[in-house]
RNA sequence: GGCCCCGUAGUUCAACGGAUAGAAUAGCGGUUUCCUAAACCGUAGAUACAGGUUCGAUUCCUGUCGGGGCUACCA
């Protein structure tokens, strides 16, 4: 692909500048910019930024520079200038070559031979999935499809915390109170199962908890600490963690279960395995109704004790140093960090060495030159942490990785919490989102005549259409707002109203054949030239959104792609339009637009239906 | 306490330091003998506050106020 339209005029404004004042400017240092739609003009040069170094008004420099131009560039046409703003038009041929070097382009772009790695779901086997884990997930894929899209290889992963305490919690209570339920017998999913058993145990830790609070120990412990907690509620709720460590006697259990699977004892280990497994079911299902897959998948309990060997590297390396407990840590309050801890007195090991571990498995394994971890912002901090101690094990892949952190997801209400039940479940979500789609496609009526399995395919594309453009649509780093009875909406700035524009056009192409040629003696509208002025735009977005692991650009871009093509639709007729050079050129249009609202869907993980 | 992030129409989101801050939704008013009205058109409405840097600030800097996160021998 030759330089985008911008590059081009970037450069010719160089050169016009060197031959005009003999200055040296770097392309990059040329403004272009869309012309605003009150002024004339396709492209617009900002010249304030010249002033300096030429050492002119601004409006002279414009004025003389658009004169320049024209002279110069077989590409522009004319000029006016309004101040220090230089309002390109380009030639008319200009036009019809870019688009006809657009309808002839091939996506993806060639392949570059590099390898990026992206760890996008990271879920707890104690509990099912649930809102944010799918802009998690949402985001991960979204980038993978943006890579292979600019030509890498790219290796999609995730890493199952199958183990430790949380999931010993699940088993614990489903021995106790489980009467040998399964999914089959309780007709639930595997990991919902699983998750009713952990809240499950939950409750029966608070009420183990409640009874104790009133026992003589208890209660000595909270008056040897009523100067720092004088209300008796705010005690109790900051000694939780204690209490379960140190007199809980179901916590006392869970450490048992813990310590029988980590000796590996044949009982425990198979019932983790058979919850687990049934987990898994669960979590398959979902991902399976989101569309996603994984290229290679973790499991905590396989890489927990990895990392240590570093850990020891680093210690007679001096990049950490040991207390005298025994404990292992690293210092890192010269990069405004604390100290953390890498090895527990006991020699075990924690989150962070494992994750030392297993990026170091990776690498060996898949040799990338990025890695990718899609994770909450609240984790910030860890992998800050993270990145600095593998720098500072020279390990040599330590400046590719890259944390892509993205903002919790929020509720009208508030924050999501778990404890107070408030979270959105993914299931449940997705589900309610296929009944009010299959609702609004009934009151419709225009797929009545489609076998119901085709419906059930167009209503299922339509609805996680409409969810997944309302996560995708938010830059990821920003926290954000989710309304479900919003989410659900079918109109306006949504998966829908761009799906809708893509039925539009279909349709249309299904009444009739592509024609061979675009132009004949045909002469584009303004409205033409400025729509292929967008999807010429379309590889730098892309490529744009990928550099910056932000797929909410391309959501942004194909809205207005769409946006501009719903009002084309509205001013032109082009199966009977008024010559048919236009109705030629306008179905090469349309067919060129519903391939890159298609292409533009396609990297952010929605599917197009064919009708709606 | 320390460190980090965020404050844009009633609401949810946009805006490489560039022109009069864009959309959507909710409100109000229109458009269908015409290729799918999940559409289109019109109307009204916002940069938390105070300074500073700049030709130019939603964007960069400082302070204030407000919201959030992190700061475990948890993951």
């Amino acid at each position: 692909m030759c330089m985008s339209i911008i590059e081009l005029l970037q450069s010719q404004v160089v050169k016009a500048v060197a031959e005009l004042y003999q200055a040296n400017l770097d392309v990059d240092e040329v403004v272009v910019n869309h012309t605003k739609k009150e002024f004339e003009g396709d492209f617009t040069i900002v010249t304030f930024p010249l002033a300096k170094k030429i050492r002119k008004k601004p409006a002279t420099i414009a004025e003389e520079l658009g004169k320049k131009l024209v002279g110069i560039s077989a590409s522009v046409a004319g000029y006016n200038v309004s101040g220090g703003f230089l309002n390109l038009s380009l030639e008319l041929d200009f036009w019809h070559q870019t688009f006809n070097e657009l309808i002839e382009s091939e996506y993806p772009l060639p392949k570059v031979d590099r390898k990026i790695m992206i760890e996008y779901s990271s879920p707890n086997t104690n509990k099912p999935l649930h809102l944010g884990h799918i802009r998690n997930i949402l985001l991960g894929w979204s980038c993978a499809k943006m890579y292979e899209f600019i030509g890498y290889d790219v290796i999609k992963t995730q890493v199952v915390n199958d183990r430790g305490v949380a999931i010993c919690k699940s088993m614990l209570a489903w021995q106790k109170y489980g009467n040998g339920e399964t999914p089959s017998s309780s007709n639930l999913k595997g990991d919902h199962l699983i998750g009713n058993y952990y809240v499950l145990f939950n409750q029966k830790l608070a009420e183990e908890y409640q009874l104790w609070q009133r026992t003589d120990t208890a209660q000595r412990l909270y008056k040897s600490n009523q100067e720092e907690h004088p209300k008796e509620s705010s005690f109790f709720k900051f000694y939780a963690n204690q209490y379960f460590n140190n007199y809980s006697a179901l916590g006392q259990e869970v450490r048992n279960l813990l310590i029988q699977w980590e000796k590996g004892d044949q009982a425990t280990i198979d019932l983790w395995n058979k919850m687990n497994g049934w987990v898994y079911d669960g979590f398959n299902q979902t991902y399976l109704k989101l569309g996603v897959e994984f290229d290679v998948s973790y499991y905590e309990s396989k890489t927990y004790l990895l990392g240590k060997e570093s850990i020891v590297m680093g210690l007679a390396d001096k990049v950490f140093f040991e207390k005298p407990d025994g404990s292992v840590w690293v210092d890192l309050s010269d990069v405004g960090m604390d100290e953390k801890i890498l090895l527990r007195s006991d020699g075990t090991s924690v989150y962070m060495t494992q994750d030392i571990g297993t990026a170091q498995k990776r690498y060996q394994e898949f040799r990338f030159e990025k890695m990718v971890y899609v994770v909450g912002d609240e984790q910030n901090y860890h992998f800050s942490a993270l990145f600095e101690i593998l720098k500072r094990l020279k390990e040599p892949y330590a400046k590719d990785l890259f944390h892509l952190s993205y903002g919790m997801v929020d509720l009208p209400t508030g924050k999501m919490k778990s404890r107070e039940g408030t979270v959105v479940d993914a299931d449940v979500l997705i589900q309610e989102i296929l009944s009010i789609s299959t609702r609004s496609a009934a009151e419709r009526g225009e797929l009545e005549d489609l076998t119901e399995e085709r419906q059930n395919e167009i209503i299922k594309r339509i609805a996680l259409g409409a969810l997944k453009f309302f996560i995708i649509k938010v830059n990821p780093k920003k926290r954000m707002v989710f309304n479900p009875e919003e989410s659900l909406d079918m109109q306006g700035q949504t998966g829908p109203y761009v799906q809708n524009a893509y039925v539009r056009i279909r349709s249309i192409l299904r009444k009739t054949d592509l024609p061979k040629v675009a132009f004949g003696n045909y002469q584009m509208s303004l409205e033409e030239r400025q729509l292929t002025a967008l999807l010429e735009q379309f590889v730098a977005t892309v490529e744009q959104a990928a550099l910056a692991y932000d797929p909410s650009s391309i959501a942004n871009y194909a809205y207005n792609l769409a946006r501009s093509f719903h009002r084309y639709y509205h001013e032109v007729r082009i199966l009977n339009a008024e010559s048919e050079e236009a109705r030629d050129f306008r179905l090469i249009l349309i067919n060129h637009i519903a391939r890159i609202l298609e292409k533009s869907f396609y990297l952010l993980g929605i599917e197009m239906p064919e009708r709606m």
